[in-house]
DNA sequence: GCCAACGTTGGC
DNA sequence: GCCAACGTTGGC
């Protein structure tokens, strides 16, 4: 079983929008990067579990859990001309951006913020906190999953 | 709203 | 294949 975190914009599509879907589901679409299209399709598994982060917002970082339930296929939105994702160099006979579904798990009891993990050394590899990063969907290790985990309660 | 960082595009 | 210009991401 592998770890992710996938980033999204509460103002475009929040942890609470995915938890009021049906079945609490929901095609994970609009990935624009190569790297974050390949770990979709090559390293995510049904079964695996995945941060929900919001970005670009107030208070940025991690607000709950979802798991991956539909493995990468085709992210339709990405030949339809109506969407904000259209790119005319994915055909539907040439897909090439993929999306998975993803289903809620819950909500964290309290947001873990982007800043008390830049802070935390344990954290210090994360691609979230380093510089510049922009990837969209990224890879945690075991041992980061549980340690964000276990600052979820107070008195850690 | 600003702007640093970074990915993509396209001329050469 | 290089790299300048441009667009986007996303924290602040």
């Amino acid at each position: 079983m592998n770890y992710w975190l996938m980033k999204s914009e509460p103002d475009v599509f929040g942890i609470d929008d995915l938890a009021t879907r049906p079945d609490k589901t929901e095609p994970w679409d609009g990935v624009r990067n190569y790297q974050a299209r390949n770990m979709m399709r090559d390293g995510m598994k049904q079964g695996d579990l995945a941060f929900f982060y919001h970005s670009n917002t107030k208070v940025p970082g991690i607000v709950g859990i979802m798991e991956i339930v539909r493995e990468a296929y085709p992210d339709a939105t990405s030949w339809d001309p109506q969407s904000k994702y259209f790119d005319p160099k994915s055909p539907p006979e040439a897909p090439r951006w993929l999306r998975v579904d993803v289903r809620h798990v819950r909500h964290l009891a309290r947001t873990i913020t982007l800043q008390e993990m830049r802070e935390d050394p344990a954290l210090a590899d994360m691609p979230l906190v380093r510089r510049g990063n922009r990837l969209s969907v990224m890879p945690v290790s075991e041992a980061q999953w549980h340690h964000i985990l276990s600052l979820e309660s107070p008195g850690h």
